[in-house]
RNA sequence: GCGCCCGUAGCUCAGCUGGAUAGAGCACUCGCCUUCUAAGCGAGCGGUCACUGGUUCGAAUCCAGUCGGGCGCACCA
């Protein structure tokens, strides 16, 4: 496999065989567990004791050391021994360590490890030599992992409120697939329902239109010019054919090749996000394929699904209640409030029906499933859960991610938006307006299940309040330190890492935290962690960038000193590298110099 | 009424699935700009982690209940 050039990261691209850096957490957790293993065989300690509980993390608190282990308090009382006793001897263990300097017992009986230079200096060498790869890892062990993100309605173009879930979802895979899943991005369209039937007929309207009809849209069908080419097409295509006829004559017609145009401006608008989707799933597709029948008659065969009459609503005043047979799951035995119908009174699935289909049919290839959804499908996770645990007997777990609301902000008054009038603000206008990476980086500036406020004031301000800036800056900053060294020094002298001073080596340890960052944000499926700690690592890198402001001798290119600067600079790419290689996990763009 | 999410500094939010003295930005106070980009920097002030119980060596984090806010409670999608 050749090595030396770096090849370009492609976010679904996992399948390579690839070396992986093996982590510093990584090598001391295996290191823990050969101590464990030996103290158990000399009879220092119970066998097979759970070690699951075991952590290995570093100290809030930086007097406290470089890593934090918490093993002797974990296992004191299986070992039926005391915190401090067993801290003793792990201690004598840890010790023995290369790359360990000391150990210290502290607080309840925290073993706080203190690593030598060299590994710190071995761990900036690390980032360099692994570059964009530097984070990466084989977590997920190439397991199959279905992301389904986005699935807007076909029916109009993507508008905010679909904003915050796309790009969650979309950085949600990339990252999975940074971490050694095999990912399929998937996009699931809504071309069976009744909307779509709503945009055929709106489509006709805009046909009429195009062909020297004076036309108002009427109430209920979808008013948005953006189908006014639609109809342009239709009319050129069709000629007046359809203008009089019965809606069965054009409907299908209209319908299909409204949702295709929807479609195409959908992946446009996608695409200005920097969104691709693997794969486009089709309700009208799955439906005519029989596919819910076959998620159906499984159910049937396992006692789920009935035919029932569903209770009454309580608490509405419903005159029209009447009460119907239905085919119903039975999702009330997973914690439901009520069973819910797979078909209509009219013979037709419901959303649910062909939904619980869909991801039948996805679990068929995946290992596990992820929805990225908007919060006010919370009602309906319960239901699609418990029909995928039955439809794959618990195989394959799908995990629904509940993205809340984002609340648009412009001089701080909420922007009003009305989907029935067509007056929503499109994500095409804000990208256009505040550019993608503002966009994509601020969707993921908080975590999903909180709700969030989008200032269009505030995203594009220049400063130290605006995360994306300052992270942005940073790496800047690192950009101009390359070409100014070029111009300085011309060519610099080889890196020696002795000239490095602790303030260097504390944002070494800063930037070589990326791995478990990355990790904890896959693990726990939360981008935004990403997010967060880029930031954290920007301000570690400003703060020493500003120790030259004081004393000029630490600035990091000195024109007298080319040794000192080469580390230094050595140090500065390797945190602008640790920049870019989270930026690309949220899909933002590192700028090499501020405009 | 029921379900889900949220409640952490005056404001906006983190808190790495149970760890040590709960963190950051803004605001406020004090001190710093003839710059390797001050598009700021350093220090200080500021908390009953909504409340009450429980679980255990240890709780902002887990469990139960109460209060407050958001979303949802069609055979819709």
């Amino acid at each position: 496999m050749p090595h030396g050039k770096t090849e370009r990261f492609r976010p679904s691209d996992t399948l390579q065989v690839r070396e992986f850096t093996v982590t510093l957490y990584a090598r001391f957790a295996a290191h823990l567990d050969s101590i464990l293993d030996g103290m158990e065989e000399r009879g220092q300690l119970p066998a097979a004791l759970d070690r699951r509980a075991i952590a290995i993390e570093p100290p809030r608190d930086a007097s406290h050391g470089d890593m934090a282990i918490n093993a002797a308090m974990v296992l004191a009382k299986p070992a039926k021994t005391n915190p401090r006793a067993l801290a003793e001897l792990l201690v004598a263990e840890l010790e023995k360590l290369d790359e360990v300097e000391s150990v210290a017992i502290a607080g309840p009986g925290f073993l706080n490890l203190t690593l030598t230079r060299a590994t710190w200096e071995a761990e900036l060498n690390a980032i360099q030599a692994a570059g964009e790869d530097f984070g990466r890892s084989d977590l997920g062990a190439g397991l199959r992992v279905n992301v389904e993100y986005v699935s807007a309605n076909p029916t109009g173009p993507m508008h905010m409120g679909h904003c915050r879930g796309a790009v969650v979802g979309d950085a949600l895979a990339t990252l999975l697939a940074y971490t050694g899943h095999q990912v399929t991005r998937e996009y699931y369209v809504n071309d069976a329902g009744g909307q779509v039937q709503v945009l055929g007929r709106s489509a006709h309207v805009r046909y009429r239109e195009a062909l020297g009809e004076t036309v108002e849209v009427p109430e209920g069908l979808y008013p948005g010019d953006y189908l006014v080419p639609v109809g342009q097409a239709l009319a050129k295509e069709f000629g007046d054919r359809y203008v009089g006829a019965p809606e069965a004559e054009w409907l299908a017609l209209f319908r299909t090749r409204a949702v295709a145009a929807m479609m195409d401006m959908i992946r446009d608008d996608l695409a200005l996000l920097g969104i691709h989707h693997d794969l486009f799933s089709s309700e009208a597709q799955l439906q005519a394929a029989g596919k819910p029948e076959e998620a159906e008659a499984t159910l049937r065969a396992r006692d789920l699904i009935y035919d029932g009459v569903l209770e009454k609503p309580k608490g509405q005043a419903d005159e029209e209640w009447e009460p119907v047979e239905l085919p119903l799951f039975r999702s009330t035995q997973f914690g439901d409030d009520q069973d819910r119908p797979i078909k209509k009174s009219d013979g037709t699935w419901t959303y649910f029906g062909a939904d619980m289909a869909y991801h039948y049919q996805k679990a068929a290839t995946a290992d596990q499933l992820i929805d990225i959804w908007g919060a006010d499908h919370a009602g309906t996770v319960k239901r699609i859960t418990a029909a995928v645990a039955a439809l794959t007997g618990g195989k394959v777990p799908l995990d629904v991610k509940l993205i809340q609301m984002v609340r648009l902000l412009r001089d701080g008054e909420p922007v009003k938006m009305s989907k029935r009038s067509g007056n929503f603000v499109t994500l095409a206008e804000v990208v256009q307006e505040v550019g993608k990476d503002v966009v994509r980086f601020t969707m993921l500036t908080r975590k999903p299940d909180a709700q969030m406020d989008f200032d269009f004031a505030k995203v594009v301000e220049a400063s130290k309040d605006n995360p994306v800036f300052y992270v942005q800056y940073a790496h800047a900053r690192i950009s101009s330190l390359g070409r100014r060294a070029a111009e300085t020094f011309g060519e610099l002298p080889a890196v020696d890492l002795s000239h490095l001073g602790t303030d260097e080596i504390a944002l070494v340890k800063a930037a070589a935290n990326f791995p478990r960052i990355v990790e904890s944000a896959a693990k726990n499926r939360e981008p935004h962690r990403v997010a967060f700690y880029l930031y954290d690592l920007a301000a570690a890198f400003h703060a020493w960038w500003n120790m030259g402001n004081d004393d000029p001798a630490k600035r990091v290119i000195v024109a007298e000193a080319p040794e000192v600067s080469a580390a230094r600079l050595y140090l500065g790419r390797a945190v602008g590298q640790i920049i870019r290689n989270g930026l690309m996990l949220m899909g933002v763009a590192a700028l090499t110099e501020m405009t």
